[in-house]
DNA sequence: ATTATCTATAGATCTATAGATAATGC
DNA sequence: ATTATCTATAGATCTATAGATAATGC
């Protein structure tokens, strides 16, 4: 990509693929201090270039937020598949929320950022909102099946799944305003998924089986497991 | 206070205490759009006044950022009262969390705005994080009291905790976000603090009397009760 | 000739101050 | 005389553009 021709930078910094370097560099300052508060000439400065020179890469600072946006779409993969899988509703359960608190932890914007610029310009960000919809649905079938198995407590589930995102959401936030050290998604992760999911089953003592359920599930639809 | 004197207002607006209509429009700017995308001109036009009118009253943004968060203390009083009475351990967590739900809807200012200017300015907002931990103490020992009662299962305190918290403040920010209603405050204070409690207790069937004993202990802490 | 950077700056904000003005109270 | 507002604006940003410059590649 890069490293043909283009004048030298004056911070002596070399980057092989600028563009990513610089949309690393601005997830990072726009989840610390927000979008409107980070500076181009600080997104440049972090990128060792001159404030202008972003221009080159991306024609605005929204233009930027959205390269950031797509790179971080929140996958629904997961859910999408299992919901129509045989395991129990308690695994499933616990392998989405799982993957919701990896997922949100690792991507290099905090989510609540991401949705924050999404309610600002709706237009722009519509698809946003719809996959945060489908998250719901899909969630709330399991929920319901989960119910009607016998294997959960009956509950609303609408209000369970709110819930249960409430606590993923809050569970990334709290990593990311801690610059959370990456060792420690997985144990927040499972920490976040065991309290939802057990406080449904009408059986305490089968979260062991359910925990050990939902790992192997784990293992073939994400890349880091507990 | 006001009513006395004072160049009538261009907009016509009549106020009795400009300076708390101040702090509650900019509460929910600041909430709705973040601090630093907040305009002093938007303060005032949403307040009725002319942008440098606003200073008549805070001398800077900073300073009106701040008198809000003083309003605006998350209050310790039910943990400190909670941590030390006969009660189950887990009819006290429901309270705990529950209040903490409804302390941070009801506050004009979504909790993590709040949070991120303290991280901004740590010398000036020193006392917010102390007020955190003390939270997060009071309410291990609470869960400690509980697993060695035979109440919980079996679980490491800390990681509750902050699992815990977690849930509340991923609740206050659904609301805060979503423009909720107050009349749904109560609701979901109830499912993030039933859903913390529940996933603790060793007896699921024990859940209505935990309930039905918090809500006794509400009545004596708090304004609202689900 | 193309690529990627730089310097310089126009134009658009945005905060905060200075000083005028229009009420009420004495 | 005091209070609370207004108008006007200085000064400080901050975004984005224009055009120059210094590499490599042909």
């Amino acid at each position: 990509m890069a490293g043909t021709g283009g004048r030298p930078r004056r911070s002596g910094v070399v980057s092989s693929g600028p563009r990513e370097e610089i949309l690393t560099v601005a997830a990072a300052l726009f989840a610390e201090k927000g979008f409107s508060a980070t500076r181009m000439s600080e997104i440049a400065e972090a990128s060792g270039l001159r404030q202008s020179s972003i221009y080159y890469w991306f024609s605005s600072k929204d233009q930027l937020l959205r390269a950031i946006m797509e790179q971080n779409r929140v996958s629904l993969s997961a859910a999408r598949v299992l919901v129509d899988r045989a395991e129990p509703a308690a695994a499933r359960l616990y392998v989405v929320l799982y993957h919701d608190v990896v997922q949100m932890c690792l991507a290099p914007l905090n989510f609540y950022a991401l949705e924050q610029t999404a309610h600002e310009q709706p237009e722009e960000f519509a698809d946003f909102g719809l996959d945060y919809a489908e998250l719901v649905r899909l969630l709330r079938d399991v929920v319901a099946q989960g119910v009607a198995a016998g294997e959960f407590v009956d509950v609303d589930e609408e209000d369970v799944v709110r819930t249960a995102l409430s606590l993923t959401e809050g569970t990334q936030h709290r990593f990311h305003a801690g610059r959370g050290d990456v060792a420690d998604v997985a144990r927040r992760a499972d920490a976040a998924a065991t309290m939802a999911v057990s406080s449904l089953l009408r059986e305490p003592g089968s979260l062991p089986a359910v925990v050990a359920a939902a790992r192997a599930g784990i293992a073939g639809f994400a890349a880091t497991g507990p």
